[in-house]
DNA sequence: TAGACTGTACGCAGATCATCGAACACTTTG
DNA sequence: CAAAGTGTTCGATGATCTGCGTACAGTCTA
């Protein structure tokens, strides 16, 4: 259902790694927002990050219980649903919720994530 | 991630099976209800079924790529995330879609549902 | 009552998913 | 430069999901 997408900037920044590529809400079918709010673990993310600061949280400092490799492929999976925005910074990577585009594409979906528990 | 569920009211009507057990929209988690809108077919049966009046459609009327054993497993999927009721008629299983309560709580998600194609 | 019709239950196959450990690449720190 | 830290990728594993055909249980009709 979801597939690779492209539109990588040239990255001028100092990190020599291929930075994350990135979907837009608008190019996001209903099915894949649906199914990315599926998780447990997704929610947890989706709920911490949306009670930080842009940019504020790398991948690592998340309070959910799976290691690394399964915490990486949850954010991928975030970002294939248009949920998120990363960025790397140094050695680290950051993360903001795309509330505004994902609000503008999906609206209500994320209030409801929000605040129902 | 979805359970079994009870409380099947002692049928009054003339049918002798086994009436369908139901879920109310208030018992369903969020992971639930996103699980049961990310599958096309689903989708396609919600959107029928909003295009319905209540009690119209049986369960063989929908129009969708399926054949009977999956079709009544999604309905399944959809009475155990609160979505739809149904009710045995003779030989064929009508069925409604529970607007009201499902919107009370998951505000906003039928709406996004039928709006967003 | 025999047969057609509607829908469910069961068992199976194939696909997808979540998770892990290990290896790797890159960055920062000592 | 070596070591520690951050995060991705790979391969494997077990669980879950979707679909099918078949068999079955009721219900309706001729």
């Amino acid at each position: 259902m979801t597939k690779g997408n492209v539109a990588a900037p040239a990255s001028a920044s100092a990190s020599h790694r291929t930075p994350p590529e990135h979907v837009h809400p608008r190019d996001v079918l209903l099915e894949t927002a649906m199914a990315a709010l599926s998780d447990p673990v997704r929610l947890a993310l989706v709920r911490e990050l949306a009670a930080s600061e842009d940019w504020e949280r790398t991948c690592g400092s998340f309070d959910v219980p799976v290691r690394k490799a399964a915490l990486s492929h949850h954010f991928a999976v975030l970002r294939s649903a248009g949920l998120i925005e990363q960025r790397d910074a140094g050695a680290k990577r950051i993360n903001r919720l795309r509330r505004a585009e994902f609000d503008e594409h999906f609206p209500g979906l994320l209030d409801l994530v929000l605040r129902r528990r």
